[in-house]
DNA sequence: CGGGCCTTTGACTGGTTTCAACTTCTGTGG
DNA sequence: CCACAGAAGTTGAAACCAGTCAAAGGCCCG
């Protein structure tokens, strides 16, 4: 099984994948903090979302449809990850069909999760969001740059800045 | 097989699950269309997303933690759908393994939605969230009611209202 | 020690919301 | 089949949340 797997270190700001390439398989976070972003008409990068250890991440864009990366992948502090090829996987699963099953889960926890996302980017202003991730996931904010967390909360650093000003 | 699912049938604005409920089962809908949504604190519904034939649904926030339900899913037009219980899905994936595939790769096609949701809803304003979703889907457009619309691209029926006297 | 990247600050702008009043549509019972 | 009530859609004015722009300050890493 373990033929079947690649460890990879990736450097700060090193990616794992680039938008445009094409997208060979899915990592496991080991360790560290990847952020998932597209690049928008106007060039500006948007955070879609951050992964940590004991996630699974690729390009769910295009994953299985053999058309190039949507997204780009960048490691947001020394990454280590797991990496299986897509005919790794797929042999993988062949040989050991409860990981389907596997792969179902983690699925519908990141579903759920991207759900769960949508509510409060509807549901609460740009600083009630603030307000609700810094209390719920406070290492979080000192693990990542200011201007990256801004980002995936949907505002400009410049507003996080005037937030963190306010009262911290 | 068919002794695991059950077909109901749903008529407009009736409700397949409400917020609170056990979620005890998934729908495949066979026809129609039902909306996905949560009640924010302040009393105000937001459509997480909407379902039409071909797709399956549950309340994926609660889904296997045996939790009352996060959100409510309800019929837009009238509706039949074929449902299969917690029970009985495992009963099926139990005999019938391949379909764990299959719900791997529904939830994968699902999750890469959300995304792609999430990456319309921070890089476009409310203007061109409309006339894209207005260019893509014009049948669904008339299909669904304007506020539920408005609702699912983020902003007020006002603010819709005023959108479509502008240029349509 | 220096340069570039990140963060801060403040003034101005504008897209979107809110509110309230009015009109149009829809479905239900008499 | 019509009448009416409630739901859905429209309109316009005022308010505001958050973005943009520009310039200065802090900090990390080579």
């Amino acid at each position: 099984m373990c033929s079947y797997l690649k460890i990879e270190d990736y450097a700060k700001k090193q990616h794992l994948l680039e938008e445009g390439e094409m997208c060979t398989g899915k990592y496991f976070i080991n360790s560290g903090v990847v952020r998932i972003y597209t690049l928008s008409e106007k060039g500006v990068e948007q955070v879609i979302h951050f992964a940590i250890e004991g996630w699974w991440i690729t390009d769910y864009f295009t994953f299985n449809t053999n058309m190039p990366a949507k997204c780009s992948i960048q490691a947001v502090e020394p990454t280590q990850v797991v990496m299986i090829g897509e005919a790794e996987q797929e042999q993988l699963l062949k040989e050991l069909p409860q990981m389907e099953r596997y792969f179902r889960l983690v699925l519908e926890k990141a579903y759920a999760a991207s759900l769960m996302r949508t509510h409060y980017m509807f549901n609460f202003s740009a600083e009630e969001r603030y307000r609700h991730f810094a209390g719920h996931y406070p290492e979080f904010v000192q693990r990542v740059p200011q201007y990256l967390l801004a980002s995936y909360l949907g505002f400009t650093p410049e507003f996080l800045s005037m937030l963190r000003a306010k009262k911290d």
